[in-house]
DNA sequence: TGGAGATAATCTACATGTAAACTAATTGCA
DNA sequence: TGCAATTAGTTTACATGTAGATTATCTCCA
């Protein structure tokens, strides 16, 4: 016998719940925010991995080990090694090998990198904040507060 | 002559800015989530796409016709139609021909599909749960209506 | 010192996402 | 009526992400 909450529950699917309704909201907004930057790099001819690439390295502002920058984007190893090779390719970066462990190949951004994303600060600045411009400051701190312990909780 | 701002803002990179935090944070946030679903469909051989489809259809209780799926996930037609051929060769869909427009193809749940989605529930609901068991019922709340926002401005 | 296990990075194979061009069918309107 | 524009869906081509196996190097410790 169906309990009165099961009942309820049926209006939107079995089992659903609060935390169900938040990861989709997760994925969905995150998506959207994806297509918006893809599209503007693009007019670049950058992606979204190679920037973020360029962009850790700008933050770190020294040369990191390839694996370093892996980790900073949730990427697992192969998908930075074709990031990284596309960025050698476009002069981007340099990959010189370490001399202390011949394993570790680190990863330096270019003079013409350091141009490039010049150019792209504005245009990036303006999208998001032409994307987020209706929530309130107050709410995107919030928001930030919030994902930190989502992604705390995850990575247990 | 850089201003204080700016040579405020130097210490995390040029122009960053809390709209920049708060999309780094829904990206990543999002990312650790989809893998961990991922994870968990990949034992019951299914894709997140696929799985989402398959959601939709029982949220939905009745055909749909494909684009009409793609719309709630935020994916490009020609991908619908791929894990649309990908459900069907599972047979957990059937796909038949409107009468009334023949350009659309309804999508339906298979008996078969019912009980997988069934077997899903209950894992599924445990993940989220765990997942952001360290995130208060109020905080998830505030999070849901926040990104709601989010999609409304993103959107126009 | 030397071999087992760990680590950095790569290679291969495959699934997924996106764009662009295309087909088939419908709608609107002149 | 009939043609232009629109819409649903597919096909093709390509870039990206992930898994799993592999290579090279290093570290630890017996």
């Amino acid at each position: 016998m169906a309990s009165a909450l099961q009942n309820e529950l049926k209006k939107r699917g079995p089992f659903d719940s609060v935390q169900q309704e938040a990861t989709l909201a997760m994925m969905r907004s995150s998506d959207l925010l994806e297509n918006r930057l893809a599209r503007l790099l693009r007019e670049y001819s950058l992606t979204l991995s190679q920037y973020n690439v360029l962009r850790i390295l700008r933050g770190e502002g020294k040369p990191l080990p390839c694996l370093e920058v892996a980790d900073r984007m949730i990427q697992v190893a192969p998908a930075i090694t074709r990031v990284v090779d596309q960025l050698l390719a476009l002069k981007l970066i340099t990959k010189t090998q370490s001399a202390n462990d011949r394993r570790v190949f680190e990863i330096e951004l270019t003079a013409s990198a350091d141009r490039l994303l010049k150019a792209l600060d504005k245009p990036i600045l303006d999208l998001h904040a032409s994307l987020l411009s209706n929530v309130s400051k107050a709410d995107l701190k919030t928001l930030i507060r919030i994902l930190e312990a989502v992604r705390a909780g995850i990575r247990e």
